[in-house]
Order: structure tokens, then C-alpha cells, then sequence
DNA sequence: AAACAGGCCTAAA
DNA sequence: TTTAGGCCTGTT
């Protein structure tokens, strides 16, 4: 089942490759494959937006919900243009979108990514759903399920060795034990303030303020957590030392996803590692 | 070889 | 309450 999504504001490969999420396979056409809950689909763009083919035409809602569809994105760009630098940054970024991805796998995700690269992040995560989670195959080919909390909690860390994950193993064990017990429940979160839910996800051992409010942005669109990385910490720093612009205000995790692309294309240029990296980004930003 | 990677925990003041 | 070390593993 094939549906056409005109949009300007959702560019698979800003959006996909982004850091936010970790399991979409690019296909050498620049076509994408993907899995959500159960769910899955093949998505690829267009001149005028993307086309999404999903094997029921059921699951088109559950598609446009995870890509934000009903957010108008161009109204936020536009508010953002009061601040030049967010404003550069968002014209170039204007394809991203933040995604309401599930929860747990947010949750586990990004427990995964603390002190670790997007590579590794990748691989831990691929390991951890061939290794626990449940095949589906279809028309594109072989996808597996993100494992649930209860077979994770279920697991031992040497269960867990050959994901490589290191010290992250006790904290992916700890998260899935209080969800699938339920001391941690991630429905309620839906319900509660982003400081609130913020500090019930801090009680999971290895979540702190970065990983809940990555999660909070990622899965739950609390669009206001502004994840506070070594990156934003150095743009932050050098452009905003006396605090964000007002712009930002109510949107400040959709402004953090266009500066954190922005800067990191300016740093790190796809063929080789970047050099001079203060001198070029001044260069650029001021513009 | 040594440092670093989209942080967090623990111990110590 | 704030601040240093250390941490699995992999890459450069």
C-alpha cells in the first residue's frame, strides 16, 4: 500500500541520520527501511515529499504519527528566523523532523549512547534486536522487533556479552527490570510535565538529565527538552553564552536538532575528519 | 600510543 | 551540592 505525503519538511536522510534514531537502513536507490513497535515500512522521497508503502494500509496512521505529521514545521522555522544563527541553521536543516518514536526503544537507545559514537551506538542496538527481539520478514526483506522489557528483564549480563555494550550493560538490565515491573511506567510519562518526567526517568540507574531529555524529546515530542550534549554545550557557549534567544521559547529541542545538524556538518565534513573547526564554524555562523 | 566518543556513577569535600 | 576519576569498547 503506497501513500503520498506532499511535504517540504521532511528530508529522509536529514531526518533519518540525525542522531535521534539508530535502526533505519538506507538503501542504495537513498531509499529507506524501517521498523517501529511491529510495524514496517519502506519510504523513499519524492520531488514533492516522500512515499511510504507499508504492507496495510492501516498502518499509514501509525507512519504519520511517528513522523510528526501533524506539526507545522515551516510556522516554527519562521519564529526561529528572529535569531540569525538558528535561522541559517534552520533553512538548511528545514527537512528535519522530530520523530515520536516508541519509548522503550527510545529509552534503551539512548541509555546506549552515553560516552559512545553513532557507529557503535548503531551496532550495540542491531546486536541487542538479533539477538532478543522477533523476526518479521515481508517484501523488503528480514526485520526484527526491538526486544520488550519484560525479555530483556528476563536476561543476565552475561545474556547480554555479545552485545559488547560494556558498562552499558547494567544499565540497559536495570531500565528493563523498573519498566517490565512496572516501578517505571513510560505510559504515565505521556501525562506529566517535562521536569516531571525528567526526574521519574532519572530513576532509572545510567539515565541522567542528557538521556532523559533525549528520550523525553525523541519518543515522547516534549519539544521543549533541550538535550544538553558536548556539542550544544560548545555551541552553546560560544553563541549564546547569555542565554538562548526568547525565539526559542516552547521549542527549544527543535531548535536544538537544527543547530546540533548545522554545526556538525560545519565540523565534521562527510569525507575526512574536520580541521580548524573554531575558525571555520565562526566563519560560517556569522553569515 | 593516547585520546576521545551526543554521560553517568561513585566517592569525597 | 558540587567536583574529579573512572568506565567498556572501538576508532583514529
Amino acid at each position: 500500500m503506497e501513500f503520498h505525503w506532499k511535504t517540504r519538511h521532511l528530508d529522509l536522510e536529514q531526518t533519518l541520520e540525525s542522531g535521534q534514531c539508530f535502526r533505519w537502513k538506507r538503501q542504495d536507490d537513498g531509499s529507506y527501511n524501517g521498523i517501529s513497535g511491529r510495524h514496517i515500512l519502506h519510504i523513499r522521497q519524492c520531488e514533492d515529499g516522500v512515499i511510504l508503502e507499508t504492507r496495510d494500509k492501516s498502518e499509514n496512521d501509525y507512519w504519520l504519527d511517528y513522523f510528526d505529521s501533524q506539526t507545522d514545521y515551516g510556522r516554527i522555522i519562521e519564529r526561529f528566523s528572529a535569531d540569525n544563527t538558528l535561522k541559517a541553521a534552520a533553512e538548511e536543516n528545514r527537512g528535519i523532523r522530530i520523530l515520536r518514536q516508541e519509548p522503550f526503544e527510545t529509552l534503551i537507545s539512548f541509555i546506549i549512547s552515553q560516552n559512545n559514537n553513532i557507529p557503535r551506538i548503531k551496532g550495540i542496538i542491531s546486536r541487542l534486536c538479533d539477538c532478543f527481539g522477533d523476526e518479521i520478514s515481508g517484501k523488503y526483506g528480514v526485520f526484527r522487533t526491538f526486544p520488550t522489557a519484560e525479555r530483556i528483564a528476563a536476561l543476565s549480563p552475561d545474556d547480554l556479552s555479545p552485545l559488547r555494550a560494556g558498562f552499558r550493560v547494567r544499565y540497559i538490565l536495570d531500565a528493563a527490570q523498573k519498566v517490565s515491573s512496572g516501578i517505571v511506567d513510560l505510559e504515565i510519562i505521556n501525562d506529566m510535565s517535562l521536569d516531571d518526567g525528567r526526574e521519574y526517568l532519572k530513576k532509572i540507574t545510567g539515565v541522567g538529565d542528557k538521556v532523559a531529555d533525549c528520550v523525553l524529546l525523541f519518543a515522547y515530542h516534549k519539544i521543549d527538552a533541550f538535550p544538553s550534549d558536548v556539542w550544544i554545550k560548545r555551541i552553546t557557549a560560544e553563541y549564546y553564552a547569555d542565554g538562548l534567544p526568547e525565539c526559542l521559547e516552547g521549542y527549544r529541542g527543535i531548535a536544538q536538532q537544527y543547530l546540533y545538524e548545522y554545526f556538525r556538518k560545519m565540523t565534521v565534513p562527510e569525507n575526512s575528519a574536520g580541521t580548524d573547526k573554531t575558525s571555520e564554524r565562526k566563519e560560517k555562523a556569522l553569515i
